[in-house]
RNA sequence: GCGCCCAUAGCUCAGUUGGAUAGAGCAACGGUUUUCUAAACCGUCGGUCUUAGGUUCGAAUCCUAAUGGGCGUACCA
């Protein structure tokens, strides 16, 4: 629906080379783009494979299809064959067309649901320290793909596995229970997940120490990390965890409680949020009845200590523990667990988890045990990998201090915000609230953007010295944008029931303008096959800088009525595609800035 | 050792199913405002697309190998 004119062209080229030439040139062997700037016109046919049966020069062959063409497709007003390249300049009627009867109407850029079900898992924190950047950037990416395939035609499930329990919490309770006199964020003024995640590193820094007395014992580093009092004492409190003792289960509520409400107010300024939450506490004893079925189906093996496998050598990977000899879960059968659960509760046809690509492995052998099972769902299953966000002095490490924490980073965009425009003096007549929402927006414009705008797998450089453009390339850009459309069109007095007439003569900017508008649902199914926020991202700075070149070259409220009210109904159709883009890849748009 | 991912301008990134003279932003330099928001627009500068082969009328894109970087290869999660 989107391309009838590709389609067009590309059947009356095929008719064009039976006429001329006495052939049949098969469908995918014609290739039509875009024009480039540079060249006139708006869409090119690529000749090449054509002269194979025309036995002319490209240029020749061009100029032949080109006279062929004119004559069969009345959209087409002029051609020119440049090298082998065929250009056609569509009509003005046809652009305007094209705005009135779909860009411009309401349901443009929604798809009707396609009656399926999918779900996203992201975010996934581990309850004993805060979120950092490449939470972030995690969170931004679940949410983003969910809304995209939302806006695609699913129903999107978006959930969130929280790894509520385990050594690692362990660690911070132990710590807490030792040194925290009693603590609570009332207390202390602290938020919960920066409260416990202090206790996590107070921990790690006494292990550290009783490992380093353990070696200047003469011990080895392998067998002090084992001996260390304080470590033992936490894998003795996660026994205790196991086996429910009232204290342990008290304590790990009170600090995951502390916790939780620190992350709901992150995931808030976030702007992500979830239906559903899997806990692994209810999730890791799940997955041993799957273990029993892979044995009755032959497709584990047990070994003489009792632990079970699976032989993954015929497909290029390794022989995978499933079970450990003493009959307790490892990290994949607690997964496959629930991924059966998830299955259950939901009967989605795909599944998509956003984990971080050190779980490349991980995932491959997940997915494929799951096929070996024979499970037909298995094959709706899909790893979104992404790449790490590193610094310049290489990857964060939440242990050593050389993480970007994310209220921290959170707090100066919108500082910067605040500063920028201020500076700019665009304050003029805000409330309060009205400013604070306002940077708000605005800075964490600036960070989405930086972020989504990577393609996911690559990973990302983040330099903290080197603050986050509000220029450019970034989000403030398209936001400004969009407020400043919404300026003109206030200023004239623009609405819906604002006549739309069409000029018979369009500008060179304003057919680019149509051209790229146009696009817009093809860009979101794009998006939403490759679960790539990154095109739509990069799609929404292009519509922006199509709209501030025609905003420059040509006058919107000085131009005569028609033309004016034209300009005004493309500004319109510019700030709802921006807008909608923008919210698909979780950012706001302001009316101003 | 083996496996997976990445490599494009000084920096950060785009680059459609293989197509024209490889594009943006930042940085540097110059210009545009009595006129709709200058967080903007226009211009200049900047490239052996890591390297070497191969496939093709045509390769940044596909194949093979090498180099560099990252990750994984746990009875950790």
């Amino acid at each position: 629906m989107a391309n009838t004119i590709q389609q067009q062209l590309i059947y009356h080229t095929q008719q064009a080379v039976k006429a001329l030439y006495q052939s049949d040139i098969p469908e995918n062997q014609l290739t039509i783009q875009e024009t480039r700037k540079e060249f006139e016109g708006q869409l090119t046919i690529v000749v090449f494979p054509i002269t194979r049966f025309s036995k002319k020069s490209p240029e020749a062959t061009g100029a032949e299809i080109g006279a062929y063409l004119k004559e069969h497709v009345p959209e087409l007003a002029a051609f020119n064959t440049i090298k082998g390249f065929l250009n056609l300049s569509l009509s003005d009627v046809y652009w305007t067309d094209l705005f009135k009867t779909h860009v411009i109407q309401e349901s443009f850029g929604r798809f009707p649901s396609n009656g399926k079900k999918l779900m996203v898992e992201y975010s996934s924190p581990n309850t004993n320290k805060p979120l950092h950047l490449g939470h972030i950037r995690n969170n931004l990416l679940g949410y983003s793909v969910a809304e995209i395939l939302k806006a695609y035609g699913y129903e999107v499930i978006k959930t969130n596995l929280v790894n509520d329990r385990g050594i690692h919490i362990c660690k911070s309770m132990l710590a807490w229970q030792r040194w925290g006199n009693g603590e609570t964020p009332e207390s202390s003024g602290l938020k919960g997940d920066h409260l416990v995640g202090n206790y996590y590193v107070r921990f790690d820094k006494a292990y550290k120490q009783e490992i380093d007395m353990l070696k200047a014992q003469g011990l080895s580093e392998e067998e002090a990390k084992k001996q260390a009092p304080i470590i033992r004492e936490a894998q003795a409190m996660l026994q205790r965890w196991e086996a429910g003792d009232e204290a342990v289960i008290a304590l790990w509520k009170m600090m995951n409680g502390w916790v939780y409400a620190g992350f709901e107010q992150t995931y808030g300024r976030l702007g992500v949020d979830f239906d559903k939450y899997y806990y692994e506490s209810d999730t890791y004893l799940l997955g041993k009845d799957i273990i029993q079925e892979g044995l009755d189906k032959g497709v584990f093996f047990r070994k003489v200590d009792n632990s079970v496998w699976i032989d993954l050598t015929a497909d290029g990977l390794d022989e995978k523990l499933v079970l450990r000899g003493d009959g307790t879960s490892v990290y994949i059968t607690q997964d496959l667990g629930t991924a059966q659960l998830k299955y259950d509760d939901f009967h989605m046809s795909e599944s998509i988890y956003v984990v971080g690509n050190e779980q490349d492995y991980h995932f491959k052998v997940l997915f494929l045990i799951l096929e070996k099972l024979g499970k037909p769902w298995a094959t709706g299953l899909f790893h979104l990998s992404y790449g790490m966000v590193d610094l310049p002095s290489g990857k964060m490490k939440s242990r050593e201090g050389t993480v970007v924490d994310a209220d921290d980073l959170m707090d100066e965009m919108t500082e910067t915000a605040k500063k920028r425009t201020e500076e700019l003096g665009k304050t003029e007549g805000l409330s309060d609230t009205g400013k604070a929402h306002l940077y708000h927006i605005i800075g964490m414009g600036a960070l989405k953007y930086f972020l989504l705008k990577v393609e996911p797998r690559k990973r990302l450089l983040f330099d903290p010295n080197e603050s986050i453009d509000f220029q450019g390339h970034t989000g403030p850009f398209i936001q400004y944008t969009h407020a400043r459309i919404k300026s003109v069109l206030a200023k004239g007095g623009y609405s819906q029931a604002t006549p739309l007439a069409v000029p018979s003569v369009l500008a060179s900017s304003e057919r680019d303008l149509i051209q790229l508008l146009h696009n817009y649902p093809a860009v979101i199914e794009a998006s939403a096959k490759e679960f790539s926020p990154a095109q739509l991202a990069n799609y929404c700075y292009e519509v922006a800088k199509q709209y501030n070149k025609f905003y420059h070259e040509e006058s919107i409220l000085k131009a005569e009525e028609e033309a004016r009210d034209f300009r005004l109904h493309l500004s319109s159709a510019t700030a709802r595609i921006i807008a909608s883009g923008m919210r698909l890849v979780g950012i706001e748009v302001p009316e101003r800035m």
